[in-house]
DNA sequence: GTTTTCACG
DNA sequence: ACGTACGTGAAAACC
């Protein structure tokens, strides 16, 4: 009997594509190929049908889409209008979906005027009728979930893995039987199907009422035992109920001229699977589909392992690619060094390469990450010279997916190296034999040595190699220097207000207790929530995917209503303040004393920094209780901590872009800029702007540079959105030239599909191409704030570059130790104090000339704290 | 692994 | 009708 059992699986080929989708085009950042197709759905779709294959090895699979009507009842189609269409990025991709299972060696069936829910359906019931057959269906609709019975389970996907159901265990679940999921529907209704079900009717009403009362009929026949407000609505809907019951009731009988045998998996084609995966730039898939087929061996290089430093032989120009074990590297382990120089590939071990061979001094050399390189040898001593080439750097201005690891890059070159966690793993790194690890770094070093020509190229047709040349290449070293060198964090003294702020978390828990009456775990959203809007019935504001929202902003306004709620907020913050800096803090700092950040240099869209382990750009600053932390920043022996701070950069520079000459004039005046808007939007005297009206012109001034919205500053402004509409139609009246600015920069965006910088740097944005409203509005706010955030990130490291050349020029001991956007902060030798403080402001103020100054401050003390 | 919250410019 | 300010990173909870 169980041999002869045969397994189906059914697989809801719709449903897959539509996630896979969904799951990677909400930035609108399409994975496409070279010729600009489409392939981020067909992408997910092929991993998740290959996961499928992998798990269940199916002798019988049909993989069912939806044809001619996309909607199960014609004459509920009312119902449906306001069912998005279906983007024409991912309708591309369903022909070649069905390809891909085929050549797969499966059959994907549909039928006209029918669902693929109606094919799947119906092999379902064919399931439960012939006793030989048992089927699995995979999908992540829910609605599926009625077609379980005694021979079909479910694998319900989920984000990342699945919940397999059959009876029981839905059972388990949901406390009814599958069977019921369509009563269930009828209640709770399915938005995204547009089946309305009975209004204020979710799925814990939905499930008690059928738990007590099995089936939608059932309730209706007890409906007079049902009481309350659930009763009066259950009547007013009755009939959108049994609408929704037979819209979500999934077809069973359709006649279909396909039988099980015809279902049987075929072999797979590999000719034109590779032919296919080559067209859509599947290259992780074609290398595979190679090594699937066991033909020839791929051609591997040949990597010398180097066993002696006089064993290195490197003519001429090389690139070189660090190996190394983890991602940080101010303490990961050095593994060794590739290097290429046309003809030899040759690898060298961390023991010899300690031993300095001269290329690493001598011959030019072209890299990927040179910061990394450049700081990794430095901790062992190793002062490299002479590179001149960055792919990452070029890369990653031309826009490419540039991520830490860089066989996504060759990935764009069918270069074909594995992936970093496919040689190392995914969380607890191993490293693999030396020859592997050889080999791996040696495919990179290749790669590097191949494409810098090619990247350099296409620097010059975007116009981008002066931008690379002088600013981003040269801030690589800028930035290592900052980073090896570190900043001293006085340990005692966050130790100290470590202690001060564990007695008050005890004191604050007790009294967040006692008000409540009982004690929960506060840091928890979940529990907080249930405390404060059901146990102690507070207003609830906006609500989050789990529960309430117990957001600060939401809290806030809850301030006066509860007196836990002032305490929950100070423990809020003093505990983030706890475990983010001080604990947080502490556990960063090496041997020397210091904190070693590393910059990513390419990370952002815009063209700013961010700083990592830990990050040093988000320091406390808002608060005076939080500001104290930076007390804990000190400078080294005979220093003091200098910094410099533009004022206003990203309102100049919009100023200066929109050419706005009452902006303009302020700037030149040295007019504080929030005074002048407020006097100006509503029209009284400088003298006459109160603080509150300061607070809305100030929001409104951030608005401009986000792309404004009347919601956003509504949110921000805590007031009404029709009145945050009112301030924001006032400033456009009262400065007509930033709205035709900003409508400019806009058109200009959808023509050119990009914007850029003052110093041209250039961000895509395929946002604006995207079908949705709401993502397409998106792209045009980054179309605002790209180039006002963007040139400002410009401007500074310009000033960085600029400064650190003249420290050296000069012969300074002061070095640069951080950057915060608009910010930059110096361990300054006393004797060299006004020297440094005019070189900063100097250099700063003087980047490049503008239509208004650029203005800086400069402040110094003995810690952060009081260099302000 | 994803979500929520909150720190910064 | 929908769901929204721009750009980041870290910790803890949640699942």
């Amino acid at each position: 009997m169980v041999n002869s059992m045969k397994k189906i699986i059914l697989v809801d080929g719709n449903n897959l594509l539509f996630r896979s989708y969904y799951a990677t085009a909400y930035n609108g950042n399409f994975m496409k190929n070279s010729k600009g197709f489409p392939t981020n759905a067909l992408f997910g779709f092929h991993n998740m049908l290959t996961k499928i294959i992998a798990d269940e090895n199916p002798e019988y699979m049909i993989v069912a889409f939806d044809k001619g009507k996309t909607f199960r009842h014609e004459e509920y189609a009312d119902y449906k209008g306001g069912r998005i269409e279906t983007p024409d990025e991912l309708k591309k991709q369903f022909p070649i979906a069905k390809e891909l299972v085929t050549l797969m060696g499966y059959t994907y069936y549909e039928i006209d005027n029918y669902e693929a829910d109606d094919i799947i359906g119906t092999f379902a019931a064919y399931c439960d009728k012939d006793d030989e057959v048992v089927g699995t269906i995979v999908s992540s609709d829910k609605d599926l979930l009625q077609l379980i019975s005694e021979d079909v389970d479910m694998k319900l996907l989920k984000q990342k893995d699945y919940i397999r159901y059959n009876r029981e265990t839905f059972f388990e679940d949901y406390g009814i039987l599958p069977e019921y999921v369509v009563d269930l529907k009828a209640l709770q209704g399915d938005p995204s199907d547009n089946i309305p079900g009975v209004k204020g009717i979710g799925e814990k009403t939905a499930l008690k009422l059928l738990r007590q009362y099995k089936t939608l009929d059932g309730i209706y026949e007890h409906i007079d035992e049902i009481k309350g407000s659930v009763h009066d609505k259950l009547v007013m809907d009755k009939e959108n109920a049994y609408k929704s019951y037979h819209l979500a009731t999934i077809v069973k009988d359709v006649e279909m001229d396909i039988s099980i045998e015809d279902v049987k998996c075929r072999e797979r084609n590999h000719e034109k699977l590779e032919k296919l995966y080559e067209e859509l730039e599947f290259y992780s898939f074609l290398k595979k589909e190679k090594e699937y087929q066991k033909k020839e061996p791929e051609k591997v290089e040949t990597v010398s392992i180097v066993k002696n430093i006089n064993d290195i032989h490197v003519n001429g120009t090389c690139s070189i690619y660090l190996e190394i074990l983890g991602t940080n590297y101010h303490n990961s382990e050095i593994l060794g060094m590739a290097v290429y120089d046309g003809e030899n590939l040759q690898f060298i071990p961390k023991d010899i390469l300690i031993q300095v061979p001269k290329f690493l001094l001598e011959n030019e050399k072209y890299t990927y990450d040179v910061k990394k390189v450049y700081v990794a040898l430095k901790w062992l001593g190793i002062d490299i010279k002479n590179i001149t080439y960055d792919g990452m750097i070029a890369a990653s201005l031309l826009d490419y997916n540039v991520k830490e690891d860089i066989s996504y890059l060759a990935n764009n070159f069918d270069y074909h190296i594995p992936f970093y966690e496919t040689i190392y793993g995914k969380s607890k790194l191993k490293a693999p034999k030396l020859e592997e690890i050889a080999l791996y770094a040696g495919q990179k070093a290749k790669f590097i040595y191949e494409t810098k020509e090619i990247l350099e190229q296409k620097l010059k047709e975007e116009e981008l190699m002066e931008l690379y040349q002088q600013i981003e290449f040269p801030l690589a070293f800028v930035l290592g220097d900052m980073e090896k060198n570190g900043v001293y964090l006085n340990q005692n003294t966050l130790k100290e207000m470590g202690e001060e702020i564990k007695e008050n978390v005890s004191k604050l828990e007790k009294e967040i207790y006692q008000l409540a009456g009982c004690e929960f775990l506060i840091t928890s959203p979940k529990e907080l929530g249930n405390i404060l809007f059901e146990k102690l019935g507070l207003p609830h504001g906006k609500k989050t995917a789990r529960g309430y929202s117990t957001a600060a902003d939401v809290l806030e306004k809850l301030k006066d209503v509860h007196p836990i709620i002032p305490k929950i907020l100070e423990y809020r913050m003093i505990t983030k303040l706890y475990t983010t800096y001080i604990e947080g803090l502490l556990n960063t700092v090496k041997e020397d004393g210091k904190i070693h950040t590393i910059y990513t240099q390419n990370l952002t869209r815009t063209g700013r920094l961010s700083s990592v382990e830990p990050n040093l750009q988000n320091i406390p600053a808002r608060t005076e209780y939080g500001r104290l932390i930076r007390k804990a920043f000190v400078p080294s022996q005979n220093c003091v901590i200098v910094g410099g701070d533009y004022s206003q950069i990203e309102l100049r520079i919009l100023a200066h872009m929109s050419n706005v000459q009452a902006l303009i004039d302020a700037f030149n005046d040295g007019l504080d800029i929030h005074t002048k808007t407020a006097s100006d939007i509503f029209h009284v005297a400088k003298e006459d702007v109160t603080s509150h009206m300061r607070r809305v012109a100030k929001a409104v001034n951030f608005g401009i540079i986000y792309g404004i919205s009347s919601f956003g500053l509504s949110e921000n402004l805590n007031i009404s959105v029709k009145d945050a509409k009112h301030f924001i139609d006032h400033y456009l009246e009262t400065y007509p030239g930033v709205q035709e600015y900003m409508d400019k920069q806009i058109k200009q965006a959808y023509q050119d599909g990009y914007v850029r910088t003052l110093f041209n740097r250039k961000r895509i944005i395929t946002e604006l191409q995207n079908s949705n409203y709401m993502i397409r509005h998106q792209g045009e706010r980054m179309a605002l704030n790209t180039p006002i955030q963007g040139t400002s990130a410009d401007i500074i490291k310009k000033a960085m570059v600029d400064i650190d050349k003249e420290l050296k020029k000069r012969n300074l001991k002061t070095k640069m130790i951080l950057q915060v956007h608009d910010e930059l902060l110096f361990d300054c030798n006393k004797d060299e104090l006004e020297e440094v403080k005019s070189i900063i402001k100097d250099k700063m103020e003087h980047v490049l000339t503008l239509k208004v100054p650029l203005k800086v401050d400069i402040a110094y003390g003995n810690t952060w704290y009081e260099a302000k």
